[in-house]
DNA sequence: GATAAGATCATCT
DNA sequence: GATGATCTTATCA
């Protein structure tokens, strides 16, 4: 068990992976603690094409992880916090983010939002780049067979394209943002 | 000129 | 009071 998703789950669109990734494990391990959160709500980030994204805005170096690999993890600072996103599409600099989480083993907890997420999972520069398709990194994801039912709605928390419907979420999860 | 890091202002709790 | 896919300034190439 315990097998992390493989590279082809995330070589996808991502408003294909955003919805699949919900009811998900998101596995954190910090040295011999291992934090597993269920994913909640993710936000799809389709990139060029998409006004919202960073990669829009033709970056090369700071979105480079972006336009490489599916299942890498981006880092993104955001003010004084940072943010998790998922690499998808090898050809687009497109991503998920990862919004809310719901705590599965208790020794973390208050991951209902971008940035508190990243605080509580303790989520630096140091995973930029991170492959997320193996299960001895420190951070990767793993399936689930839970049942759910999920909600598609605008994004929230940017000017730009927001009323794309590029956000999903468990429905009625107390741990779902805002 | 380009990349990296730190901060401010609006919205929500 | 806290959080948030942005913006400005500083440092390196």
């Amino acid at each position: 068990m315990n097998e992390a998703l493989p590279r082809s789950f995330f070589s996808r669109p991502s408003q294909a992976v955003a919805p699949d990734l919900l009811g998900k494990l998101l596995v954190r391990k910090i040295g011999k603690i291992k934090f597993v959160g269920k994913i909640v709500e993710v936000e799809a980030y389709l990139g060029e094409e998409d006004p919202a994204a960073h990669a829009a805005k033709g970056r090369t170096g700071r979105t480079e992880v972006l336009y490489g690999e599916p299942g890498r993890a981006y880092i993104f600072q955001i003010h004084t916090h940072n943010c998790l996103n998922i690499v998808t599409e090898t050809d687009k600099p497109s991503c998920v983010l990862f919004r809310a989480l719901e705590p599965v083993s208790k020794n973390f907890d208050n991951t209902n939002g971008p940035g508190k997420l990243c605080r509580a999972l303790h989520i630096t520069k140091e995973l930029y780049g991170v492959d997320m398709t193996r299960s001895d990194s420190p951070l990767y994801i793993v399936d689930s067979n839970e049942q759910f039912e999920v909600v598609t709605s605008a994004r929230i928390g940017i000017s730009k394209a927001a009323d794309w419907p590029l956000r999903f979420h468990v429905k009625d999860n107390p741990y779902v943002s805002r």
